[in-house]
DNA sequence: CCAATAATGTTCAATGCTGAACAATAAAGT
DNA sequence: ACTTTATTGTTCAGCATTGAACATTATTGG
């Protein structure tokens, strides 16, 4: 009765793969977020700062759709990058709304150090995976992205 | 010069992997946050039920340990979850500091409706990945988390 | 041209998580 | 037995994130 309740969910395969897949990412987002301590940095701030490395000039806005997080949480982690340094916010000369995103040169010299640490803990705690295992999974995960996507934006639209 | 820098690092067939594998686990959570809000629970919150419908009479230490959180995240969260009824705490009879907690039964109920949704999330979405390749991602990511693991524990012995 | 609607960024209260300091209890060392 | 050390849970201040309400600026429709 209660067995067959508690099996029903726990030998569905895809179940205890996402479990795994999730503990995996809370792991690696602690270990990163001890190794960023020697830049004093944490793992929202590297996700700007690699958004803004490679989409320089992209607005508040689009930085937080990137990063599925709310327009408010960049109103409010921006002004502290600011005043670090790391970051410039130049408006835009046709839309005076929108605020353009920089990185100073302390910036990208902090961002490549981050980046560089985040790729050897990746590097060094994925490397007894075969490359083609990892590409595969690549592969699996943008396919995941893609339907969650869909899925969040039916929601958005749909509010009934 | 800087393209070298970036290629150097996006390149990186692991990286970019894992960049999918975390995106992918942050869509995971935000639809699930929608889902669960018909029961009027919370993905961390979810997290403790199905520990405690797992292990029951664990201690909220080791209840911690397990959702890799800290002892004071237990303190708060708990007693809010006694209060809904979902939990009950009930005092250690041979150590007098230990709360051990057990479920409710209207507890037991949610939970296994929360389970349910997950369950089908999960199902849904990576319905169209072959089941080998699931468990093949299972794997790998089993391994990580033993890797990542042993890496806190060294850690956090060697505090130098 | 002017009103209505939409988009961008800001502020604020509420929530969740953390780490450090603390109180109570247990275990170990003497 | 008694002092010291370790463990368990709590409290608290600090920070990140969210969603709602808001001000400013663009765009659209008349």
């Amino acid at each position: 009765m209660m067995n067959k309740n508690q099996s029903l969910l726990w030998d569905h395969p895809r179940f205890r793969s996402w479990i795994a897949v999730a503990r995996a990412c809370q792991l690696m987002q602690t270990v990163l977020t001890r190794e960023l301590t020697e830049l004093d940095i944490k793992p929202p701030h590297l996700d700007i700062l690699i958004n803004l490395y490679r989409f320089e000039g992209i607005s508040q806005q689009e930085l937080a759709r990137k990063l599925l997080v709310g327009r408010s949480n960049m109103s409010m982690a921006l002004p502290q990058m600011e005043k670090r340094g790391l970051i410039e916010r130049r408006g835009d000369t046709k839309d005076k709304r929108v605020l353009r995103l920089y990185l100073t040169r302390e910036g990208r010299s902090v961002t490549e150090k981050a980046m560089a640490i985040q790729t050897a803990l990746i590097e060094r705690t994925l490397s007894s995976e075969p490359l083609d295992q990892c590409m595969a999974m690549a592969e699996s995960m943008e396919r995941l992205i893609v339907t969650l996507q869909s899925e969040i934006r039916e929601d958005s639209r749909e509010p009934a």
